[in-house]
DNA sequence: AGCACGCCGACT
DNA sequence: GTCGGCGTGCTC
């Protein structure tokens, strides 16, 4: 698609032939369109390039734009100069630009958003980029002329020489990181052997690893590298078993984008930028510049990693949702690793989705995309299916791990001890006694996530969400998940007075108790948000698991991801229920892909792994298909249920969301923007609306909430729609009323 | 989004 | 008399 400049209607032209140099740029505001200035004063029309920050006035305030053009002429009669040219090297190049450009006309957002969205936040501040250059040393004309022989009695000097002159200039974080000290360095500066020069950011060292030589691949990994040209874009989906090496099939495709001289970028989950994860592909690449874009930077070290991503001095780049915006200039692949994560979309601001996003970036560099996961969201399986995918598939697990027995415990009309089935206890018993670990999973935070009066049928809700207050009995409050409202834990009913209050249902709070108090000899971790507040924490937390050491761990999907964690060799998936019959079209696939991936955590090394589900309805299809047939024919069923109901992926979706505190001022709008968009293109068997319907969770912190869904055939249909309805509802402006377009939502609530 | 400007109510 | 509530308009 083309990049579409701001449009504008005849008019007369400001500047003509007097000032040729017009600056357009995009502003970080909510509105869709660029704004032209004139150059800083006195500033060198020449030392203007496209990509550069510049500071603007703004109605009264001062904001960091991007330059997106240069142009002759503006439709404006009067154009404010900009106050200062930040950069004197554009931080985004030609296809950086193009590539925003892009996601800013698929998602209808305002380029100016989409722009500061891809900066780190120092960056978007307007902090200087040059702040971070690096020193580099390098050798001096004499200092190359120097024999091998020279400085034999000064080791350490001599050990620097040859680094110097085997590996070219070293950065003062690398020097740093191989431990040359300053003293040595100054020593041979003196003698003017060597040089400090100026030269492109690194960046910051990452955790060390002893480094470890690639093992050997078997015949499914080999087949499924050569299946991929890395000379050329394709996307290919690599839908491959827990533990049958896909990241290993990762990192033989970065070695050879490494090897042609090009950048590999590596998408992974928010929580799956784990110290382990940096630090194994640390430890296969120890030659290798690596850029990991995470959380857990200071602004100054993600500032530092994002330059030397864009500047190409970065090998490797590894990063969450928002990496997806780093400029680089010599892209080599693009791999998403879990590809089903929720975590690559993002639900507010710009609702983009970095997976899909990644396909966009392949076909613009002319690289290969490689999207893998053990449990393929069904937009990719679809592509995959259809064609458009390469299908990429590791189906045995890697040494002699074999796949876990998974049963059903029905639970209906059991005598049931806090949600768990005797059976369920009874296997948690033997298994910790055999001196081997349980994995408890429980979708749930909190002790239980309402409280009744047993006398009045009281309910505790949230004054602001439609929902319950979940109890937390520890933190001795109830809470709302949505909006965090908090209220102290209440013994009596506030309606009638009555003490018998009951708590209903259970979360990992209230299990963690009953088994703490069952299985006393043995420790108990509990890991969910309200155990874990970092990422430190959580990696705390699990130590004792690592060791080996018979333990409980009982939490919710957060141990579902990643952790290896080879000593446990029984899985309890407490409720299985709650996603098959949900009003979301997409739950039963993510409860499907949770189950999977929860499973895969049983018997990774070399014990057999067991599965309990338990399930009130263990004869429902669905489930049945998921535990005989496994994920692949349980995600082809949805598929053609998606079919029949002429849902995603078979059609493209947007949604039109408002929300508001009055709720019917939320729904005309909605009204009047679906009117907008069927007057530009009428119902038909191929493009259908619905709506406005409240969105599942009607009423979230004081607001209430609806949206428009439109479906079509073809996704190209959407957008000129969209575009329009856009158009419309930025000039048509009730303040109380917050508005935005979800292009392939993944949420209905 | 933010920030100005503007027009009506309860204060030193 | 003014300080300040938030409705409305605009941002090159």
């Amino acid at each position: 698609m083309r990049p579409s400049i701001q449009q504008y209607g005849e008019g007369q032209l400001a500047n003509r032939g007097a000032n040729p140099a017009i600056l357009r740029l995009a502003v970080p505001v909510p509105l869709r369109r660029l704004f032209d200035y004139l150059p800083p004063e006195g500033a060198d029309p020449a030392a203007l390039a496209p990509g550069q920050r510049l500071w603007v006035p703004f109605g009264g305030r001062k904001l960091v734009a991007v330059l997106v053009d240069i142009v002759a002429e503006s439709p404006l009669a009067e154009l404010k100069p900009a106050l200062e040219l930040i950069d004197r090297q554009p931080l985004f190049d030609g296809a950086g630009r193009d590539f925003l450009q892009w996601a800013a006309d698929y998602y209808q957002a305002p380029a100016g958003e989409l722009y500061a969205a891809a900066l780190p936040v120092a960056l978007r501040k307007g902090k200087p980029a040059d702040h971070w250059a690096e020193q580099w040393l390098q050798l001096t004309t004499e200092g190359k002329g120097l024999p091998e022989t020279a400085l034999a009695r000064a080791p350490k000097q001599q050990a620097l020489l040859q680094l110097l002159l085997q590996k070219g200039p070293n950065s003062r974080t690398q020097l740093k990181a191989l431990k040359h000290s300053l003293p040595v360095i100054r020593a041979l500066a003196d003698r003017g052997l060597v040089e400090w020069v100026a030269g492109p950011t690194v960046p910051p060292p990452l955790p060390d690893a002893e480094p470890t030589p690639p093992p050997a691949l078997n015949d499914e990994q080999r087949q499924v590298l050569e299946a991929i040209d890395a000379e050329r874009f394709s996307v290919s989906l690599l839908e491959g078993t827990t533990g049958s090496g896909k990241t290993e099939v990762y990192l033989r495709l970065m070695e050879r984008v490494l090897a042609m001289g090009r950048q590999a970028l590596l998408l992974v989950p928010e929580i799956g930028l784990t110290p382990q994860t940096l630090r194994r592909i640390a430890a296969r690449f120890p030659e290798r510049s690596i850029a990991a874009l995470h959380s857990g930077l200071a602004d100054g070290e993600r500032a530092q990693a994002w330059l030397a991503a864009a500047a190409g001095q970065a090998d490797i780049v590894i990063g969450t949702r928002s990496a997806i915006f780093t400029p680089l200039p010599r892209l080599g692949a693009v791999i998403v690793d879990e590809e089903h994560d929720g975590s690559f979309k993002q639900q507010d601001g710009v609702r983009y989705s970095a997976r899909d996003l990644a396909a966009v970036l392949g076909r613009n560099a002319g690289v290969p995309v490689l999207l893998g996961t053990a449990t393929p969201s069904l937009e990719s399986l679809h592509n995959a299916l259809s064609g458009r995918y390469r299908h990429l598939r590791l189906r045995n697990r890697a040494g002699d791990a074999r796949p876990p027995e998974i049963s059903v415990v029905p639970t209906l009309g059991q005598q049931l001890d806090e949600g768990f089935a005797p059976q369920s206890l009874r296997h948690i018993g033997e298994t910790l006694q055999r001196g081997e670990q349980v994995l408890v999973f429980i979708n749930r935070r909190g002790y239980a996530p309402a409280l009744a009066c047993d006398d009045c049928g009281w309910l505790a809700d949230c004054p602001h969400c439609s929902s319950k207050l979940t109890m937390h009995r520890r933190q001795r409050h109830l809470r709302c998940h949505h909006c965090d409202y908090r209220r102290p834990l209440v013994n009596s009913c506030p309606q009638c007075h009555s003490r018998a209050l009951s708590a209903l249902g259970g979360g990992t709070e209230r299990s963690e108790e009953l088994l703490a108090q069952r299985f006393a000899d043995y420790p108990v971790i509990r890991v969910d948000r309200d155990t874990t507040a970092s990422k430190r924490a959580l990696d705390r937390l699990l130590a004792p698991a690592r060791d080996g050491e018979p333990c409980l761990l009982l939490g919710t999907q957060m141990l579902a991801k990643g952790h290896h964690l080879p000593r446990v060799t029984l899985v309890v998936i407490q409720d299985a229920d709650g996603g098959l019959f949900s009003a979301d079209f997409r739950a039963p696939e993510r409860t499907g892909q949770l189950l999977e991936q929860v499973a895969g955590r049983a018997g990774r090394g070399d014990l057999a792994g067991r599965v309990l589900v338990q399930s009130r309805y263990p004869e429902h299809p669905l489930l049945q298909l998921l535990l005989e047939k496994g994920y692949g024919a349980f995600a082809r069923q949805l598929l053609r249920d998606r079919t029949v109901a002429q849902l995603p992926p078979l059609r493209a979706m947007a949604l039109v969301r408002a929300e508001c505190e009055e709720p019917r001022w939320a729904e005309e709008f909605l009204q009047t923007a679906r009117a907008q968009m069927e007057a530009l293109a009428p119902p038909s068997p191929e493009l259908a609306y619905l709506g406005p319907v409240p969105a599942l969770l009607e009423r979230k912190s004081g607001r209430f909430r609806f949206y428009v869904q439109v479906t079509a055939e073809k996704r190209g249909v959407l957008l000129p729609l969209l575009a329009r309805l856009c158009q419309w509802a930025e000039g048509n402006r009730n303040r109380r009323l917050r508005w935005a377009v979800d292009m392939d939502a993944q949420e209905l609530s």
